[in-house]
DNA sequence: AAATCAATTTAGCCTTGACTAACTTTAAAA
DNA sequence: TTTTAAAGTTAGTCAAGGCTAAATTGATTT
């Protein structure tokens, strides 16, 4: 046989899935690295009701999130006490927050309402490697 | 209303985040009925075999999955046979497979390597929305 | 100092989406 | 036709990420 059976690369998607699913492992990871760092920079400190607040969900959901963050060593905090960012935390948030703007100026410079924008943006981030990303921003760089 | 202290746009994340998680909710199914669509396009008929494979997941995870696909009305199947679209799975097929095809040939058109398009790709088809997917479109009739 | 209120934590539940292991059915080979 | 291999199913487990309800803590008021 001619043998197709092999690898074709058509038929080879399985791992392009498997980053995906890793992808999505990140995703609440890096926004609330980012969510906390911007709430240090605007507020100060970073409360869970802020969080809680500013992600639409429950006290008891950013409550769990903060401890797997806290055992995967991107942020500390103590009862009853606002959260902080490790190294790696804040390390993780710078990166992930220069990201979100350039997708964001990106769709913008595309023509992109930038109310959609935000909303695809926050979205898209997650999803854009690092080589699309150096594409997204060369083009900033020079219009049209 | 001039006015923007009603709602501090900045501070106003909470709904892009609840339509983010739903956009996540919908991502197995879109890229199920896809690949359902692509296998039957191809070889006639879609089996958990194939979309096992191609997914890099156990048969069992294909089960649950078609089994909740079954449930929301995306697609029909009897034991031991192979999996069909209903309407409703078929008009969604056909909405993300044009969608993605966008998608990439957008990210192609603006220098993203063909490899790593198609990866990203993958990703990001599930956050862009009907606007930003126009402005993709509209890119590519007239390059550059 | 006590009462109250807001913030936080805890406990328990749910769905999704993954897994392994064991079993059943179907199809193909001997 | 019987055996065997491949495909599909079932049962049970797990982690992530949501929820509600109830308990606790800390801070503010009285």
């Amino acid at each position: 046989m001619g043998d197709d059976t092999a690898v074709n690369p058509r038929h080879n998607k399985a791992e392009v899935f498997a980053r995906l699913r890793d992808a999505h492992a990140r995703e609440v990871t890096e926004d609330y690295v980012e969510m906390i760092g911007d709430l240090i920079a605007e507020e100060g400190e970073a409360r869970s009701v802020a969080l809680a607040e500013r992600f639409g969900v429950t006290a008891a959901t950013v409550n769990n999130t903060i401890k797997r963050l806290e055992r995967d060593g991107y942020v500390t905090s103590r009862p009853y006490r606002s959260i902080f960012l490790t190294e790696k935390g804040e390390t993780l948030a710078k990166k992930c927050r220069a990201r979100h703007q350039i997708v964001y100026n990106f769709l913008v410079s595309i023509g992109v309402d930038p109310e959609i924008a935000e909303f695809d943006a926050e979205g898209i981030e997650h999803h854009v490697s690092e080589e699309t990303l150096a594409v997204f921003e060369g083009r900033l760089d020079s219009p049209r």
